[in-house]
DNA sequence: CAAGTGCCTTTATC
DNA sequence: AGATAAAGGCACT
């Protein structure tokens, strides 16, 4: 059964740019049709002008996942501080940031560093193949994405067969960890900033920018502010002169950060987009890629 | 079409 | 602390 939802005035959103910006990657589209497995359902939605239509999933699920509670023209407004980030803005408005699992969205993360969307996606594709239980929905195959007691027994050679290459061990040890240790990623939402990136920095693959993308995409971290090859373009390109021109030139020529250049960097970004820095993140990101 | 480059970096080592 | 290298392989040019 198909439910509507009408987007309010202050709801605006966007569903495709937020599903193809690149923070989620398990999404298909099909038709005018999305179809995304969260948690062990199949969700079908699509959008026309400001209806929001959807099946096999409540209201409140749907509002929860898409971020639709926030005020998201507030947050607009208030990372609005200099004309580029307008214009970032202005290019995307209705992009939101959702709320993921934090075990998917962590082996996720886990798996991108230093590969692009399309080889991320094959590769969550694949893991949740041929880990993922099966779910047949509408006559169609999908697959939930494995757990961590799955990935903790998976050999080697079938997480490298999904393409995960060196991956493949962090994956795995992650995992064990969360399975052995029975650690519980959900509670991390209701502890700070600081203290949940402490403990994500605890897993093995993960660094302070793995950790940043699953504060932000996953555990309502609004402030983290990730910062990867493109936001650091952004920053030398826009934003160079918040910092000294001695660091600035170090950090142009350099292939990657120093831990501490990261830091100073998303540092930076959350003092001066203040508490939601991460939808200022988000826009930049995707604008300067779309470029 | 082949070869080169880049990729939402982290870790190990010195 | 800071510098340096190594680590799949896929997608795009």
């Amino acid at each position: 059964m198909v439910v509507l939802l009408r987007l309010g005035r202050g709801c605006v959103f966007d569903l495709g740019v937020s599903l193809c910006c690149g923070q989620v990657f398990r999404w298909e589209l099909v038709g005018d049709w999305w179809w995304g497995v969260v948690g062990d359902g199949v969700w079908r939605v699509r959008q026309v002008g400001d209806r929001l239509e959807f099946e096999n999933v409540e209201e409140e699920r749907v509002r929860e996942y898409f971020g639709l509670n926030v005020d998201l023209p507030r947050i607009l407004r208030e990372i609005g501080k200099d004309e580029y980030a307008r214009k970032a803005v202005e290019a995307f408005k209705g992009l939101r940031i959702l709320r993921q699992d934090p075990w998917e969205c962590l082996v996720s993360y886990v798996c991108a560093t230093y590969k692009g969307i399309p080889a991320i996606k094959k590769m969550l594709f694949e893991l949740s193949r041929r880990f993922g239980h099966k779910i047949m929905f509408e006559n169609r195959t999908f697959y939930a994405f494995p757990t961590a007691e799955k990935l903790a027994r998976a050999s080697m050679n079938r997480l490298a067969e999904c393409g995960l290459g060196y991956r493949a061990r962090y994956v795995r040890e992650t995992a064990r960890k969360v399975h052995d240790e029975h650690v519980n990623l959900e509670s991390l939402r209701k502890a700070g900033y600081d203290d949940a990136q402490k403990e994500l920095l605890e897993f093995p693959g993960v660094g302070p920018k793995v950790a940043d993308c699953v504060l932000l995409f996953s555990l309502e971290k609004l402030e983290a502010f990730p910062v990867d090859v493109w936001v650091r373009r952004v920053i030398l390109r826009h934003y160079a002169q918040h910092f000294p021109d001695k660091f600035i030139n170090k950090i142009s020529e350099e292939k990657s950060l120093s831990n501490s250049e990261y830091a100073t960097l998303s540092l930076w970004g959350r003092k001066y987009f203040g508490k939601h820095a991460g939808y200022a993140q988000e826009y930049m990101y995707h604008y300067e890629r779309t470029r």
